[in-house]
Parts: C-alpha cells; sequence; structure tokens
DNA sequence: CATATTTGTGAAGCACAATTCACTTTTTGA
DNA sequence: TCAAAAAGTGAATTGTGCTTCACAAATATG
C-alpha cells in the first residue's frame, strides 16, 4: 500500500466537507456574530467533531478570513457588475448603494456583519482589506462621475470611505436593528442610497424610481 | 473603634487613584487599543497591583464603560455647544463635523478608537448608546436646517448615523493610518466635512471658508 | 500604643475557548 | 479479506487573562 490516493468519490466529499465547515461558520455568523462562532459550534453545525475543523483550517482564524473573503468576493463581484454597466455615474453610485444595502438587510448575507465586527488581529486585517475593496468600487465610479462633470471635483479616497462608512452604520448601527418591517426597510434603504447620491455632489436630488433628467431644475 | 470614617486626605487619595486608573485605561487604549489594555497593564500603568483595581471597579467591563462614558462626554459636550451656537444650521453641521474629525486626529483623545472597537458584550453596549448620542446631536442639527429650509426633507435618524459612519470610517478607515502629515490631515478633515455637508442636501458647496451664497449658479 | 478596619499586593484559582493527540473508524490498495 | 493510510472523534491539554483571596501595609479610633 505505498500509494494511497483519495477515490473521486472521497475527493467530493471533503470538498463538500470543507465547504459544509465554510456555510456552518457563515451561518453561525449571520445568527449570533462572531461572538456565537466557536469552533465546537461551527462543527457542530457541520455536522463534525471540533478537531476534524483542524483537517481543514491551520486555525480559527484562517478559517474566518476565508469565510470572510468568500463572502466579500460575492458582492464585489454583483458591485463591480452594476458599477461597470450602463447608464450614467449617478445611476449607478444610485443603484449600486442601493443594491448593497437591499442585500445586506436581506441577509443572512453577512458580508455586513463581518465589515463591521471584530476578531482576532488576522481576520481584522483581512476586514479591512475587504473595506477597501468595497471603497475602490465606489472609487472608480466617483472618478468617471467627476470626469463626466456629474459630480464636482472631490477627494476620492475619502468620499469613498465616508460612503463605504456612511451605509455600514446604517446597517449594524443602532438603526438597524429597529427596523424589521419591509415598510420601513425600504424607506431605510432609500434614506441611505439619497444620503450617499447627494454627498458625492449630485445636484438634482433623485427620486425613487431614478431616471436621469438633464433638464431638471434645482428648487 | 466601631465607627471608621475616611481622613479627607484619604478621600481625595481614594479619589485620585480612581482617576489614575481611568487615566491609565484610556492611556493604554489610545496607544494600543483594547486589545493591548489589560487589567495587569492597566495596574501597572496606574502604579497599582491588579487586585487593587478591583477596589474601584467591580470589573474590567465596568472599568471600560466609565472611560468610555467619561470620553464621549466630553466630546459631546463639544458638539452639544456647536450645535447650539450661533450660524445657520449648514454652518453648524460644517462645523461640528470638523471639530470632531480635527480632535479625533489630534488624538490621543480615542474616543474614536472606542467608537469603533470591538469588546466584550457590556461595553459593545455602551458603544452603541455612544454612537447614539453623537446622532442624536446631528438628528437635531438636521431637524433645524430642514425646518430653516436650508435641507431638503430627508430621513434624519438615517442621515444622522450615516454621518456618524462616514466619519468614523474615514477616521479609523484604511484612510486615516496613511494620513500622517498635517498638511494631508487637513484634506482629509476638509474633504469628510464636506462630504457630510453635502450629503444632507446643502445646495451650494461649502468652501475651505464656509459662508452662505444663495445665488451660486451650478456649472 | 493597641486594635479594628480598610486598602494594597500578587500569586493562585478559575473560566473559557482554541488546539492537540491517542484512539477509533473509514477508505484504499494488494 | 487484510494491512497501511487517512479521516474523524472528543476528552485532555494549553494558553490567556480576568478575578479572587490570604496576607501585608496603612489608616483610623480609643
Amino acid at each position: 500500500m505505498r500509494n494511497y490516493k483519495r477515490s473521486p468519490l472521497m475527493e467530493e466529499r471533503l470538498a463538500a466537507n470543507r465547504q459544509r465547515i465554510l456555510d456552518a461558520a457563515r451561518t453561525l455568523v449571520a445568527r449570533g456574530g462572531l461572538r456565537e462562532a466557536q469552533i465546537g459550534a461551527v462543527a457542530a453545525e457541520a455536522g463534525l467533531s471540533s478537531g476534524a475543523i483542524y483537517r481543514y483550517f491551520p486555525s480559527k482564524a484562517e478559517l474566518f478570513v476565508d469565510v470572510l473573503t468568500e463572502a466579500v468576493r460575492q458582492e464585489i463581484e454583483i458591485l463591480d457588475a452594476i458599477a461597470a454597466g450602463p447608464g450614467t455615474a449617478t445611476q449607478r453610485l444610485t443603484l449600486a448603494v442601493e443594491s448593497f444595502v437591499r442585500r445586506a438587510l436581506r441577509g443572512p448575507n453577512l458580508a455586513y456583519a463581518f465589515i463591521a465586527e471584530p476578531a482576532e488581529a488576522e481576520v481584522d486585517a483581512a476586514r479591512i482589506r475587504c473595506r477597501m475593496m468595497f471603497g475602490d468600487v465606489f472609487k472608480r465610479l466617483l472618478k468617471e462621475g467627476i470626469a463626466a462633470g456629474e459630480f464636482p471635483a472631490q477627494n476620492v479616497d475619502a468620499s469613498a470611505a465616508c460612503i463605504v462608512g456612511a451605509y455600514t452604520e446604517a446597517l449594524v448601527g443602532p438603526i438597524a436593528p429597529a427596523t424589521r418591517s419591509t415598510r420601513s426597510q425600504d424607506r431605510l434603504i432609500e434614506s441611505v442610497r439619497d444620503f450617499c447620491v447627494r454627498a458625492v455632489g449630485v445636484s438634482a436630488p433623485i427620486t425613487p424610481t431614478a431616471r436621469t433628467r438633464k433638464s431638471a431644475a434645482k428648487g
């Protein structure tokens, strides 16, 4: 028995286990935050023993960096698609913020829980990188809008960070927990979206169903 | 020896110790975040033994709730003074954001480190309350501005939260660490300030030395 | 000054949760 | 079917840092 080789079936099962661990971790974080997502709990949720986790991930920190990375990658893809899509920069910015906030509120998407929550240094570092990635999407959008004359000149680094900060706070801060009904969620989404759009200096405020109106007179 | 009474001198020394503990904790947090501020370190910094801490505070959590509360109270006082002061709502908002960001960047004021950092549930709860207190100051300002016709109607709860989130992110997020020179700090302060002012819907953007200009034409 | 009371000390105790490891079960290859 | 290899188990180990506590030092009272 020199040459041990995993059968394709086994290979698959292992990959499935790994994914189940990631999913379990994600679920627990979405449910109760990183605080609740202990190795034991993750293992139980995944239907494995705590020891088994360490066959798949070298440490708790690395596990959660992976969870975070995966969750954020999905979000970034969506944001990127919107940013690269059709329409004016204003329209795309509007859509990007709205879509992010809506998805976050819907949960258990948890990218948002991750952006905001604390953890061991290693995970923390990954979180900062992720916030930066989100910021970069907006930064690009801002540059385009400024070039197109839609937005006034501004410090795009700062504005991008402010946008990320603004909707994060609105999502995980004191406001969100009180926001339960679909009705009030919609209101929150609109409010945050409009806040961000105004913040980058769009002169004609956007109304619920946004369309470009070059000729719009301002009050 | 039935009726033991502390001499005034002793009373004073105890109060001084208590304050020294609070200061030590504050210093350590400002220096290395909550992560570094362990009971042992706080005790050493205060020139006491770890056991002594527990003569003054029932637990680490309560100690840090007190530290946080004290730090935030100072900030709120300043913000409140600005909010209640003279000038249009726009001017006061401008000044409030600018002043907060400037003070935070100056450090070791650490109110900001506290707003953003994680901790045990108890401290976390206090942090949320504090963010709400900051939000409330802006909320009032927004209401006034709307009443005065300076800002368009908007969800003041959401906008206030967004403002707090925006400058917090700009301060503790990815941007701030790179911001070292006074020059670039000034730029950051201006950028964040302008972002927030535009965000609430002031039609005429504010320039470094702000003045109201009703008639400003747009490009 | 003698004694009760409070304050200060810091090593020991404790709780909690990550990680390891001796062992069992399962899979693989002959 | 059997032995080597790998995967899985979960109780024991470990590390970390808050909290306690038996004792010492200081302070107050008679």
